[in-house]
RNA sequence: GCCGAAGUGGCGGAAUUGGUAGACGCGCUGGAUUCAAAAUCCAGUGUCUUCACGGGCGUGUGGGUUCGAGUCCCACCUUCGGCACCA
């Protein structure tokens, strides 16, 4: 009889075995047998949607690594909550469904069952009894009842509070109940925004008593976290639906699908993710509280991700400058325009101002309106624009109809272009008479869509004055000598001095102080204000889709909008489509507009109907929060309990892709916050270290006419490829795996032929986690190898166990160290350097006769979370008669034993006794000796004790040194 | 342009407090086994030089700190990722 490592019967056996014994159950709060005294640990992945196509091998490179340090964990005595579920409602799940025919409710359950007996093909410790998907009802409903708590709150930008560890905090959600009953009691007073909707200039009806229901709801509207307004949207035909500002592409394109997006204006549901701009921005770094009598901590983020947020949040500081606007014939003033710069310093360089072509000094809608008729009489060419000759309103219809037809990336070859608007403006500080341009190298998106412009020190201002021939003043010193422009900071120049008595006195003031003192008196003389400006906007959060969330809203007849208690069901409907179209201006009918009255229709409280909202919510809604969900999945009276969120919250350790960096990960922060402000769960942010997994590439091959030729059509000599049937050589490309690329294999062909395993340990081994690293079909025989040659030590060629003998010293040095680097390594996640450890420590034991017990057990438990079936098996035939090897403990090292062995020599500098040194005794003689005359050379040249002490061990060869006088 | 990450053999990559550079794996070379091949096992494998022992040179480039630098500092080059006319 010749036994082999038959991989398939072992991993089918314990596969099943973990699944019927739910081997990996996680115990909470509140359930039986709930170990109170255990540390917990949250070991999570970023759930994936349930795409029809299922996982290629580049997919569960995250789910392994995860896999790895809760199997670790849990053998370390954590109680390990390690659980799966499926973002299952939005835009991939749908579109799958479109394509195939088949209604999403359908589909979606199908590739969950599918891609489910993958992630267990795979050996993942997952307790299945947590699973959630973000599209059934019971698990939607809490997405809706999270979505009713932002609609029922406002953000109190006032409400100064201090958290657990006395941080101070400025804004907190607060009930909208709360602000009502402050207007109502006359402690707030409308704003000016909010009369502004009312459009109450002028009226004396500010009193909140005074107003109607319908009057007080929309200046509710203006404060709830979730709100709705008209704005300029990202819209897209093709899918049928807005997007998001992050979920566009540079070009313009949409992320998903990559279809033209337009603007257009459209009523939309908004979530006021803005107010929380500094929290979002400042907790990236901030020692974040928990609840009562747990630890701070802060985020242990990559560095990446962190500087990528703070990217996006866009916070910048500096001032608001009003400008009066002159009526070029009379000379009076006729408007006023509003800018934001970071550099007040510079006003008194500021020789013309610029606006975008969206501005309403210039336009409204496609019309312009308010020029002058005339150009002025000092109007040079050039600034006319492109068509000699014409009128002035002609040729600033022309180039703002030409700014608009450019597409972003027209825009990217930076050649400054513009058109004088014949407006002058006054400089406030020195009230010089400056031309007003349209140039759109001024964007409507950004800061007032309006700026000064300082061509002595900014790049782009330069430029445009080089073109059009504009003043350019020096008002900050600059070091040294440059061309062009100098943007940096300075000495400022050429600006009143204080002696002249002028308030804006800066002349010789570093330019942090000039800005200070300009904006100072900015804002005394009512001219300025001191700002902060962010890049982040908020974020839109309505779909014109169906299979999504539907909002648990209804419009009350008399036209204000109430939340009603979840769930609100999905209607079944036949026809599930978007109204897709090429034509952006189509009117919007989202598809739940087709859905009979009697889920349309519904009658409130009062017994009086109103219409359900028709939009549906983001793809990213159900991820916002699911990882609370998995805490306290079956409960039915709240989204999660109390309890159970105090122990299991944060999530410890969270593994996915970088792709989310400002998707999910923003929004989801945002949603937690919120919660966190309502007092509903207990820590400020949810992901208390988040790690990138790289992608696995892979190469692949285009024949001639630029077809992708599947991998395992492809056969590779001397490093080319060449089709199998024709023979043909092929063109190779290196790159991402998928389907469009024919390279990905599914995990089950490649656990088929190699073993589940094995293909684990080759994925963790091919390189760093966080790296990108190409598959190769002969590295993973390497693996393969590895572990025929452990199923070898153990079994002998009858199928007996080879267990037996007794431990020689080196053998359990070698294990003493094995124990200390793969225990460090996993936890750092690190996991190619601990498989390679464990190869080294194997290596060690080939040829020997037979392992000694501890050996052979120690092995086993650290070999378990990397390649849990054979070890498993392997540990059940060494019959040690102690239950499964997931449940057993970590082993742990010896310090001492691990070291090595030593002796102690004198140090002698001059024949004098310097000292000892201590060094690894199974050293070679003659080495031994040069490492003293090392020694003595170096001693020679720093005699003191200090500096000796400074020589650092060599760690194996010299150990210790002592000097004495 | 700005921000972030990284450059080590033929290849993937080790060297996580400044201390034997190249662990471990792939590939390659030689050998054993085999009629032969695959598989397996043994030995070798940075580079130059030497019959050999040995020696010189080696972590993107150029400087610096240090007894000692892949690791720290300065300048530069290259690659990848992100943002980008951000006022």
């Amino acid at each position: 009889m010749n036994e082999k490592y038959d991989y398939k019967s072992i991993e089918a056996k314990w596969r099943d075995f973990w699944l019927s014994q739910k081997t990996f159950k996680t115990v909470g709060p509140s359930e039986d047998d709930f170990e109170s005294d255990k540390p917990k640990c949250y070991v999570l992945d970023m759930f994936p949607y349930p795409s029809g196509a299922g996982l290629h091998i580049g997919h569960p490179k995250g789910y392994i690594a995860s896999d790895i340090y809760s199997r670790y964990k849990k053998m370390q005595g954590y109680n390990v909550l390690h659980p799966m579920g499926f973002d299952s409602f939005g835009l991939p799940a749908e579109q799958y469904a479109i394509e195939h025919n088949i209604h999403p409710a359908e589909i979606t359950e199908q590739n969950i069952n599918s891609i489910r007996s993958q992630l267990q093909f795979l050996g993942l410790g997952y307790d299945w009894d947590r699973e959630i998907a973000t599209s059934r009802d019971d698990f939607y409903r809490w997405t809706q009842w999270i979505f009713s708590r932002l609609f029922e709150s406002f953000y109190d930008s006032d409400n100064v509070w201090k958290d657990a560890l006395g941080r101070v905090i400025v804004g907190k959600a607060r009930p909208i109940e709360e602000l009502r009953k402050e207007f109502s009691e006359g402690k707030r007073a409308l704003s000016s925004e909010d009369e502004a909707t009312l459009s109450l200039k002028g009226e004396q009806r500010h009193l909140w008593q005074a107003l109607g229901k319908k009057e007080q709801e929309s200046v509710l509207n203006n404060y709830r976290l979730a709100y709705q307004d008209e704005i300029v949207v990202n819209w897209c035909p093709q899918l049928g639906t807005v997007l998001a500002n992050e979920e566009v592409t540079n070009d313009g394109k949409s992320e998903r699908g990559n279809f033209p997006v337009f603007k257009r204006p459209l009523k939309q549901w908004i979530m006021r993710i803005t107010a929380y701009s500094d929290r979002l921005l400042e907790d990236l770094n901030a020692p974040l509280a928990q609840g009562i009598g747990k630890d701070s901590f802060t985020l242990d983020w990559p560095e990446a991700i962190k500087s990528m947020q703070a990217n996006w949040i866009g916070r910048s500081e500096g001032a608001e400058v009003f400008f009066d606007v002159l009526d070029s014939t009379t000379g009076d003033k006729c408007s006023s325009l509003k800018v934001f710069t970071t550099r007040p310093d510079t006003l008194f360089g500021a020789t013309f101002m610029a606006v975008a072509p969206e501005h309403p000094l210039v336009t409204s809608g496609n019309e312009v309106y308010n020029v002058p008729a005339k150009w002025p009489n000092e109007t040079q060419d050039s600034w006319r624009g492109e068509t000699p000759g014409v009128g002035i309103r002609d040729a600033l219809y022309d180039y703002i109809a030409q700014a608009q037809q450019k597409s972003a990336n027209d825009r990217e070859e930076k050649e400054k272009t513009g058109v004088f608007s014949g407006f002058y403006a006054v400089n406030p500080v020195n009230g010089n008479k400056i031309p007003v341009f349209v140039a759109d190298y001024v964007s409507m998106d950004y800061g007032a869509g309006a700026i000064m412009a300082v061509p002595a020190h900014d790049d782009r201002d330069y430029a445009f004055a080089v073109k059009y021939g504009l003043n350019i003043v020096e008002v900050v010193s600059s070091p040294g000598q440059h061309e062009g422009c100098f943007t940096g900071e300075g000495t400022s120049i050429n600006s009143p001095s204080g002696q002249e008595s002028n308030e804006f006195g800066i002349n010789g003031l570093k330019t942090v102080e000039a800005k200070a003192k300009i904006t100072e008196v900015l804002e005394q003389k009512k001219l300025g204000n001191k700002t902060v400006h962010y890049k982040l906007r908020d974020w839109i959060f309505s779909r014109q889709r169906y299979w999504g969330e539907p909002f648990p809203l209804v419009t009350h007849l008399d036209g204000y909008t109430m939340t009603v208690t979840p769930p609100v069901l999905l209607p079944e409907m036949e026809d599930f489509r978007p109204e897709t179209s090429s034509d952006p201006d189509r009117p919007v009918e989202p598809p739940l507009h087709r859905a009979g009255p009697e889920w349309r229709i519904a009658i409130l409280d009062d017994g009086i109907q109103g219409e359900r909202e028709l939009n549906v919510m983001p793809q990213w809604a159900g991820s916002c929060w699911y990882f609370l969900r998995f805490i306290d999945p079956n409960n039915e009276n709240s989204f999660c309990g109390e309890e159970a969120e105090q122990y299991f919250m944060p999530v410890d350790l969270y593994i996915g892709g970088a792709e989310h960096a400002v998707l999910h990960l923003l929004y989801s922060r945002f949603w937690h916050k919120v919660l966190y402000d309502l007092g509903l769960v207990s820590t400020p942010e949810p992901f208390k270290k988040l790690f990138n997994q790289g992608m696995i590439t892979a190469d692949a091959f285009q024949d001639d006419r630029g077809v992708y030729i599947d991998i395992r059509n492809v056969e590779l000599r001397d490093g080319e490829g060449y089709d199998k049937e024709t023979g043909a050589q092929l063109t190779r490309t290196a790159g991402k795996m998928g389907k469009r690329y024919k390279n990905g294999l599914p995990p089950e062909e490649v656990g088929e032929e190699f073993g589940v395993d094995t293909l684990r340990l080759y994925e963790m081994y091919m390189g760093p986690l966080e790296a990108s690293t190409p598959w190769s079909m002969e590295g993973i025989r390497g693996m393969q190898r590895f572990l025929q040659r452990v199923w070898r030590n153990f079994i002998d060629l009858d199928g007996n166990l080879t267990i037996s003998g007794q431990v020689t010293p080196d053998q359990t040095k070698m294990m003493h160290q094995t124990i200390l680097r793969v225990t460090d390594h996993i936890e750092n996640l690190r996991f190619n350097t601990a498989i390679a450890a464990m190869i080294e420590w194997n290596n060690g034991l080939v040829g020997c006769d037979s392992i000694p017990e501890e050996i052979a057990q120690t092995f086993l438990l650290l070999l378990n979370p990397l390649a849990p079936h054979i070890s498993e098996e392997l540990w059940e035939r060494g019959n040690w008669g102690r239950g499964n090897l997931a449940h057993q403990t970590w082993p742990k090292a010896d310090k001492a034993l691990a070291a090595e062995d030593t002796v102690t020599l004198p140090i002698q500098v001059n024949g004098k006794m310097r000292g000892q040194i201590e060094v690894d005794k199974h050293i070679e003689e003659e080495e031994l000796k040069k490492i003293v005359l090392e020694m003595e050379n170096v001693s020679k040249f720093i005699p003191s004790e200090e500096a000796i002490k400074r020589f650092i061990v060599v760690p194996g060869r010299i150990v210790n040194i002592v000097v004495s006088e």
